[in-house]
Order: C-alpha cells, then sequence, then structure tokens
DNA sequence: AGCACGCCGACT
DNA sequence: GTCGGCGTGCTC
C-alpha cells in the first residue's frame, strides 16, 4: 500500500533515474524488488518509499514481489552511494552493484550464498522430556548436545542415527542459516613494542589533532604500523570499529597476521579473491558486528558498520585504491565521505604520498605528520649504477651481481625488481640513450609500431620517426625490453646453487599464491624476483640487498605522473632492505642517474622530488594544480569514433573549456579507442561538463561507446 | 541494456 | 511474395 521509487537493475546511464511503482506488500527503502519493465520482469533496488500517490503523466504499475526483507544498504551506504556516482559519473545502479557482496548484488540471480542446516535445541517442559521415553544413550546426547549446532557437525561428534532419531522426535529443530567461514584466526597475543621518540610525537599529533583527515608520512621502516595499532587500540576500548585498507592483496595477509596477533577482537577480511560465499559470509558478520576490525582492499570502503570510530588508509598513494572499471571511484574518496559522517579520524598514510594528498596537506586540507627515523635507526645506503657506463651481464650490472655474490655467501636475501614498464614501447637511442620528448608537453613520445610514427599520449601530436638521433647523430634506435622470465633465467645462469623465488602476475595467478611464495623466500630463499609488487609492504629481516632494473623504465613512461610512480617505486623497493638488525643496501641501475628522480632517492629527500615535480606541474598545468578527465570514445570503425571525438572537441572549445585531443589510443578487443582530455580549475565545472557530455553523447549516438573518467590515475595506454 | 517495431534487400 | 538485416524509440 505504498508508492515505491525504484532504481532499475540496468547500468546504462540514460536508465539512471527511479521509476516509481505500486507496491501492495510492505517493503523497505534499500530492499529489491521485483518491477515489470518494458515487456520483462526485472530486479531493481528501492531507493524511496512513500504512502501518497505521485502526481504523474504515466501509468503507475504494480510491483511484483519484494525479494529482500531486510535493507541490503543503510542510509549511510546509500548517500555514499549517490555522491560516488555523481562524482565519478556513472549509474547509480554501478555503484551500488560494486558496493554489494557479489550475492546480493541487484542483478544477480541470488546464488552464491551457501547455507548450512543447523539444529536447535527449544527449551522442552521436563514432563514432555519424560513422555517421549528417551533411552539412556538419547539422554545422553540429547543433554550434550549444545543449544545450537550444525547438523552435519553433530552427526560426526555424536551419532547420526540418535540425532536422527531426537530429530524425529521433534527435540531439535531445522534452521537453514547462511555458512559462516573462519577466513582469519587467532594468534598468540603480543605485547605492544615500546615506541619510540618519533612515533611518540607522532602519535600525539594525530590524537591533538582536529577533524581533518591526517598525512601520515613516514619513511619505510618508521614503524607506521604500531601508530595504527595504539589508535585502533583506543577505538577499540570505546567499542568502536576500525577500518584497515591496504592497496593490494597481497599485503592482507602480513597484515591480517599482525593484527591478529595484537588483538583478540572480531577481525574481517575484504578483498576480491574471496568466493562469493565467504564474501556474503563476511558481510553477514559486518552486520552483526559490534565492534571489531575490518581488513581489506578499496571493496572493504562499502562495509556496513553500527559504529566505525577509525579509518586507516595504508600506502595511500597506491593507484590500486582507484577502481579501473565503472564506477571509477577513488577508495580515499570513499574514506574521507565515511570519516566525515562518523566523525572519526582518517589516517592516509604513505612512505612516498602521492603528489595530491601531499599538495593538499602543504595547503592545510590535510594535517600532515611525519616521521623521519627509522625504528632501527639506520638508513639503507643507496648506489646509482650508470648503465652507460657500467659493464652488465644479462641485465644485471657487475657491482650488482658482485654484492648478490657476498649476500649468498652471508647467508643474506636479496630481492631483485623489474619493471615491467619495460614493455612499453618507447623508442630510444642505443647509442646516446635519448628518448625523444614532445615539443609541446616535455614528455616522453611512445612509438606506435604499426603507422611508424611517435605520438604525445598527452596532447596526441605525432611525429615523424627521425632517421638519425638529433643528439648524436647515430642511426641507432631501440625499443627496450626484459621481461622476469628471461631476468630468472639469467640470475639461474649466474647463481647456479641460489635458491631464487620469482613473483609476478603470471606466479601469483592462484589463490593463495602470494602466501606461499612469500613463505618459500622467507623460509630458505636467497633470491627474490619480481615486478613491482615485491617493491610492496614486504618485510623481511634477512633481506640486506635490493637491485633495481630498469629503474628509468618507467621514468620513461608517456605519463604525466611517470616521474611520480617512479619515485614511489623506488623508495618503496628501497625500503625492502635493512628492516632488521642488518643494514641494507639498494643499487639501482638507471641509465639517467643524474635526474631528479634518482638523485632525490639517494638523499632520501621526499621534499627535493615534491617542489621539483610540483614546479614541473605546475608549468605543463596537470593535477594537483588542476582537474583532469579523460573521455574515451569507442567503436570498431576508428573514424567514427574519431569524428564523434573531434565533434566534441569542437563543441566543447565553443563553450570555453580547455579541452586536448582526441587521440588515437591502441586497440582494445578490436576497437579502436578515441581520447579527448578536459583540464579545469574547478572540479564542479569539470564534473558538469562530463555529464554533461555523457547524456548528449547518448542521444546522439548509441554505437559508440563513451567511457569517462575524472581524475585518471593513468593515462598512456 | 534489451526488446519491439519498422523499413529495405535477397531468397525458398 | 516472405524472411531477416539492424537503425530508432521506449521503458514507471
Amino acid at each position: 500500500m505504498s508508492y515505491v521509487q525504484v532504481m532499475i537493475e540496468h547500468e546504462v546511464l540514460s536508465l539512471n533515474r527511479p521509476f516509481t511503482y505500486f507496491c501492495s506488500f510492505p517493503i523497505q527503502k534499500g530492499c529489491r524488488i521485483r518491477v515489470p519493465f518494458s515487456h520483462r520482469i526485472l530486479m531493481g533496488l528501492v531507493i524511496e518509499v512513500s504512502e501518497t500517490k505521485p502526481e504523474t503523466s504515466y501509468e503507475i504499475l504494480d510491483a511484483i514481489e519484494a525479494v529482500d526483507e531486510h535493507p541490503l544498504l543503510n542510509g549511510e551506504l546509500f548517500d555514499l552511494a549517490s555522491e560516488l556516482s555523481k562524482d565519478s559519473v556513472s549509474s547509480l545502479m554501478s555503484v551500488f552493484k560494486t558496493m554489494l557482496p557479489a550475492a546480493y548484488k541487484p542483478a544477480s540471480k541470488a546464488g552464491g550464498e551457501v547455507f548450512e542446516t543447523w539444529l536447535i535445541k527449544d527449551p522442552i517442559p521436563e514432563d514432555e522430556l519424560q513422555r517421549l521415553k528417551l533411552t539412556k544413550k538419547q539422554k545422553e546426547i540429547y543433554e550434550a548436545l549444545p543449544l545450537e549446532i550444525i547438523r552435519s557437525k553433530a552427526r560426526k561428534e555424536f551419532s547420526a542415527s540418535i540425532i536422527k532419531t531426537l530429530e524425529a522426535k521433534g527435540l531439535l529443530r531445522l534452521e537453514s542459516k547462511l555458512k559462516t567461514y573462519q577466513l582469519v584466526h587467532q594468534k598468540k597475543l603480543k605485547q605492544p613494542p615500546e615506541l619510540t621518540e618519533s612515533q611518540r610525537m607522532a602519535l600525539f599529533a594525530i590524537e591533538h589533532g582536529d577533524h581533518r583527515p591526517f598525512l601520515l608520512h613516514g619513511v619505510t621502516g618508521s614503524g607506521k604500523t604500531e601508530i595504527f595499532f595504539r589508535l585502533a587500540q583506543k577505538a577499540l576500548e570505546q567499542k568502536k570499529s576500525v577500518l584497515l585498507l591496504v592497496p593490494e592483496i597481497s599485503l592482507t595477509p602480513m597484515m591480517i597476521e599482525r593484527v591478529c596477533s595484537r588483538f583478540d577482537v572480531p577481525v574481517l577480511v575484504f578483498h576480491s579473491r574471496l568466493t562469493k560465499a565467504e564474501m556474503a559470509s563476511e558481510y553477514q558478520k559486518a552486520l552483526l558486528m559490534d565492534y571489531g576490525i575490518v581488513i581489506g582492499t578499496r571493496k572493504a570502503v562499502f562495509t556496513p558498520f553500527k559504529n566505525l570510530g577509525l579509518i586507516i588508509m595504508d600506502e595511500e598513494h597506491d593507484s590500486s585504491y582507484k577502481q579501473d572499471n565503472t564506477p571509477k571511484y577513488h577508495t580515499r574518496d570513499a574514506a574521507i565521505f565515511r570519516a566525515n559522517y562518523w566523525h572519526c579520524p582518517l589516517i592516509l598514510a604513505s612512505a612516498t604520498p602521492s603528489l595530491d594528498s601531499y599538495a593538499r596537506a602543504a595547503r592545510g586540507i590535510y594535517q600532515l605528520v611525519e616521521m623521519e627515523r627509522r625504528i632501527s635507526n639506520t638508513v639503507s645506503a643507496i648506489h646509482l649504477i650508470d648503465m652507460k657506463s657500467e659493464r652488465n651481464i644479462g641485465g644485471i650490472s657487475v657491482p650488482l651481481i658482485q654484492q648478490i655474490q657476498k649476500r649468498l655467501e652471508r647467508k643474506e636475501k636479496t630481492i631483485l625488481l623489474l619493471n615491467r614498464r619495460g614493455f612499453i614501447p618507447v623508442m630510444k637511442c642505443a647509442s646516446c640513450q635519448e628518448v625523444l620528448l614532445c615539443e609541446d608537453c616535455g614528455i616522453p613520445l611512445s612509438y606506435h609500431k604499426k603507422e611508424q610514427a611517435l605520438v604525445c599520449h598527452v596532447c596526441g601530436r605525432h611525429y615523424p620517426v627521425p632517421e638519425v638521433c638529433p643528439n648524436c647523430h647515430k642511426r641507432n634506435w631501440s625499443v627496450v625490453g626484459l621481461g622476469t622470465e628471461r631476468l630468472e633465467e639469467n640470475v639461474r645462469d649466474l647463481f647456479p646453487q641460489a635458491k631464487i623465488v620469482r613473483m609476478d602476475a603470471d606466479s601469483t595467478r592462484t589463490k593463495n599464491a602470494h602466501e606461499i611464495l612469500l613463505n618459500d623466500f622467507e623460509a630458505d630463499g636467497d633470491i627474490l624476483i619480481g615486478t613491482q609488487m615485491v617493491a610492496k609492504g614486504l618485510d623481511f629481516e634477512k633481506v640486506t640487498l635490493v637491485g633495481v632494473l630498469q629503474a628509468d623504465a618507467a621514468l620513461v613512461r608517456a605519463d604525466y605522473r611517470a616521474a611520480e610512480t617512479t619515485y614511489q617505486m623506488l623508495e618503496q623497493a628501497s625500503g625492502r632492505a635493512g628492516r632488521g638488525r642488518y643494514p641494507g643496501e639498494v643499487y639501482i641501475q638507471s641509465y639517467n642517474p643524474e635526474h631528479y628522480v634518482m638523485q632525490s632517492i639517494v638523499h632520501h629527500n621526499y621534499l627535493a622530488f615534491f617542489k621539483r615535480e610540483m614546479n614541473y606541474r605546475h608549468l605543463g598545468t596537470y593535477p594537483p594544480y588542476i582537474y583532469m578527465a579523460s573521455l574515451v570514445f569507442i567503436h570498431e570503425d576508428p573514424t567514427l569514433a574519431y569524428s564523434m571525438a573531434d565533434q566534441w572537441v569542437k563543441t566543447l572549445r565553443e563553450q570555453g573549456v580547455n579541452v586536448f585531443g582526441p587521440l588515437e589510443l591502441s586497440m582494445r578487443q578490436k576497437k579502436s579507442r578515441i581520447r579527448i582530455l578536459i583540464k579545469d580549475k574547478s572540479i564542479e565545472n569539470l564534473r558538469n561538463t562530463c555529464w554533461q557530455v555523457a547524456k548528449k553523447h547518448h542521444e546522439k549516438s548509441r554505437q559508440v561507446k563513451l567511457e569517462i573518467n575524472v581524475n585518471p590515475m593513468m593515462l598512456e595506454e
């Protein structure tokens, strides 16, 4: 007997509006509902319920049935969803779908949940028991049974036949419940360590701060985790929950281990490698949990809380925090929203803060807390190897080989990091290492093999491939590339007696691969070879040497953030060495040792890097000085996609919008992708422009797909 | 997004 | 004559 506003399961922008239905059954906001919709029956989500009939020009149809008894989303998550939808220029339904566990997604045909049969022992009066005349054995088992137990477990532990009899006599009630999984295991609790002076000061600063988010800039090994735990302790004492976000699945096992050996409270885990049933189980636990700790990757930021007291976002600079499919939201924005809602502290932590965050801290939007000292009070020595003059074998320089040899003799461990970005086709002079830059943007040009041209991926300008290098006038162009597999072979040839563990996207595809490989390395491995993923968060006492191969491969990327991500990667990688008692050494192989990124790393000087990089961003009008959005037009026919993009460039330019392009990107799934870029000083203006294009584009053309990314983390592709 | 409707070409 | 291609319009 109510009228409901329903969002339909489709994710397209053209259906991103509520539809009204009459509802003859009770229903609440946040429940799924089945409704008739254009010749079919669809699933929808109720976003509003009202008693009065809205005034409409159309006929209102009857909804079919309610799917959920209890709402899947509360008011807070609703508001968060609508903000993220607006901010990321994507449909509300697409946000709902990423928020909810797969088993509860509006469009899913249910399923994914696993149910178990439970036996419930309801209280039964004594005379009733007498009347049933149980045998001695039956009575014994009946009394020994707990009030609630999983049927299969009861049958195994007691007697299957007697349990059956008890069921038949009506002494045990059957109930189907969602299966719960045990994803974390309580460890033996450890005592908190003494705080160092620098930790105490950081903690003091956070505890005496105001409501603004904190940016905790602590060098690797400065003991940020202990700060997290002290703050968590406080929140838990007040019976409030703690949300602990990590960028990648590979970092969850170590974090879970640490949390469980410190706190005796419920701990929940969320990440995309959980099965549907595990995810549903954790979600149910979250709904019921009064207080506890939730650890997870970006999807954990949507956990329903009864009382949230602290949010920690570790490695806040990591680009995995931004989802790269629709809705393209940033976890940081969702975390800020939730911290505001709960009036709780938000800690953005990193050894290498994103330029965005550090700039915000500089402007007082965030409160900056610095930790400059390592706990061990040692600083790793960083050596730059100039690959232009140093001899190398299979991509490994002679000094690095000697160092690895030393570690093998001393039974210490080595991590070798190879940047996979080495595969991005950038043309380079093999004689003088010159890389060609765009005259307008100063950004390295990418080599497009098919059209034999050099292209700037920022402004879209094309250049012919020059005959000879403009620097040394030799004709010796090359495209660089060395993969982890090749490197593993080379290392094996050099050190046949060493135990080598390789960690990359290939070797970590299976479920617990990360854990297994890392345990392997910790137990008796000598050398760990890997891509970026070995740069992040690993904490092994015996690692005293880190080698970074092709350090500038990332620098040469055709992206305005190339220097920033290179800096972050090198600093993070360096931080893996010397975490224990033994001091660490880092060898960075570079063709541009004099580059400011390399120099800042050697001198452990983030601020110097920050200033240089900000200056560069200012000159090129890049974020954080302005906001940016990329619009990609996709179609099989390149001319159609291009003309669409081109039209928009012209229309927007007439409106005075700062627009760049169109630029042809590489093909994806046999489809042409044409990108235009919009820059704006005001984020509101930028979003308005994007929404305007999104809506109008859909009216005009259905065949050309449009993908919008507000504040993209990466540009080249 | 789907799906019906409608208008043109090439087949039993 | 009809079957089926896919451009266009609509969904409470």
